[in-house]
DNA sequence: GACTATTTGTAAGTTTTCTTTCTAACTGGC
DNA sequence: GCCAGTTAGAAAGAAAACTTACAAATAGTC
């Protein structure tokens, strides 16, 4: 798949004979149905066979018309900005050789599409409101999806107070399901197989009224059930195992939707914690200690 | 059939059976995918069976999957759903004003052009092959990255041994750095504003003769002199903040790069991995315990 | 804990979808 | 008008997508 089908299709109205310009032309006029058709419908509906639509499918550089339709699931269009030379390039080694790994590319970007589009939609409002007024918010995740609630606990801490990492190192999470009140939120990373504990964790939460934001692949059917919110981020990617990569691009989309709820003046304890972080480790080029120096003396 | 497909979807996620709830679930959660899908690719990524597909799809009063689909076309109605035609129409709120968010997922894409880009290079195969070879395999990644290195590691431990998260607790990085020999590997993520701690342990680990692979933003300056080789992974993203989320991508091509390099035995080491999460914690659909049973007792 | 009812998977069909092969029709050059 | 070269279709074959029938597994009930 090195070039969108959209411009394949343009070429060919140049180039092609009647009946394939006849396909192309359909086909550009009508791309959001063309996954329902199959070879024969559409040979039905521009009036060729079905095998000239085979044909005009290879000789534009698909294997079949089944091919060119599973290309179109991730062809991302002529979006100018993602045509740069750059992708191109990579897009050029594919082609050359036996990498499958661009078409991993590809499907992590319709992730993070599909991230943004989370970020748009009314569930993510309340999550992010919750999130900036909550007194205590709570985050977990189990297994490879750990650090990403720490990731995302290491972030919000930066900008409002009450944040924690649940884990299970006290053997029970009494730390949020035996808490006072229930002014809090929890928000739970997982991808399969899925922890056990993720699932008690979001029933026992619930239960004790605290709502329960997941963060979550596609294959977790338990979710709905435990949660207020369930953000999904497609993890697909073609590797040996799935990728949760883009749950640290939600994670940050969230942080931030919640700084712009809470507004500037977070930026004090920011500052504060900078200053904290450089009192007791320091940042690169603070002062003092260099190499050979101080530090090598207690 | 005069209900959409959605409302059918999650109707049945209440009452229907594991196996429906399942295919349910999976179909709500990435819709945009289904007209590509088959009943025998749905059967595999849900892992059921291609007949109950079919049962599924006449249950909630379709004729078989290939009903539903054809269904679905009129259910999507306007909404774009075609990967190209979302990105677009995100694109379209950044114009219309009411959003700076987008702009960010054109950077953010860009930044994972350039992870796949760098899975391209000479030195990434030099860190692959140290990563797959090395006796020890050590991360670190202090403040926000912290996290990342923590990924990292998790999934690296699934697929070799020997792999180890440093951090500050005993205040120093013996563990590492007073190490007999200098059979290992360092990896370690970092992003402004650079801990002091970072530098320091990859000079002091440089030093030792162990050879440090850096993954940082665009603005370290001081990485070529003390590592091995350097991945610079783009963060400026339109937001308050910098984001580092596609070092999570760049981690994750990492651990599949070196799975590669390692062969098809590790697999045997990953079902280990996942019989002794099951002992020890258990994965949800695992037997025993349910709620309101055993684990309330202790 | 055995028994029924429900749910699910396996294996073998059936139908649909796509491809191949071969032939007919069209195109342009003489 | 006749002849190469191209283009398109019909028919048959191969592959896939889906269904049916039945058996195994699971859950629920007494």
């Amino acid at each position: 798949m090195t070039k969108p089908l959209r411009d394949r299709l343009t070429e060919a109205l140049q180039t092609a004979s009647k009946a394939d310009r006849a396909l192309a032309n359909y086909m550009l006029s009508d791309m959001g149905t063309l996954p329902f058709e199959t070879a024969a419908s559409l040979a039905a509906k521009v009036a060729v066979s079905e095998p000239t639509v085979g044909r005009f499918c290879r000789s534009i550089g698909y294997d079949g018309f089944k091919d060119l339709k599973q290309n179109l699931k991730n062809d991302m269009g002529d979006q100018p900005w993602l045509i740069g030379d750059r992708l191109r390039d990579l897009q050029q080694r594919t082609k050359a050789g036996e990498d499958q790994l661009t078409r991993g590319l590809e499907l992590e970007m319709a992730a993070l599409v599909a991230v943004y589009e989370a970020a748009h939609s009314p569930e993510w409002h309340d999550t992010v409101t919750r999130l900036a007024t909550a007194k205590h918010v709570f985050a977990a995740g189990f297994q490879t999806e750990r650090g990403m609630a720490q990731i995302f606990v290491n972030q919000l801490q930066y900008i409002r107070e009450g944040v924690h990492l649940l884990d299970l190192a006290a053997g029970n999470f009494a730390e949020i399901l035996a808490m006072e009140g229930n002014d809090a939120a929890l928000v739970i990373f997982e991808a399969r197989r899925y922890s056990r504990h993720a699932r008690m964790l979001a029933e026992d939460a619930k239960a004790a009224g605290i709502p329960v934001t997941l963060i979550t692949d596609p294959y977790c059917d338990w979710g709905h059930a435990v949660s207020n919110e369930m953000f999904v981020v497609p993890t697909a990617v073609n590797l040996f195992w799935e990728s949760t990569a883009q749950m640290a691009s939600l994670a940050n989309l969230l942080v931030n939707a919640v700084f712009m709820e809470l507004g500037p003046e977070v930026e004090e304890r920011m500052n504060k914690f900078a200053r904290l972080h450089g009192r007791f480790t320091g940042h690169v080029g603070d002062a003092t200690p260099k190499r050979g120096e101080g530090r090598r003396t207690t």
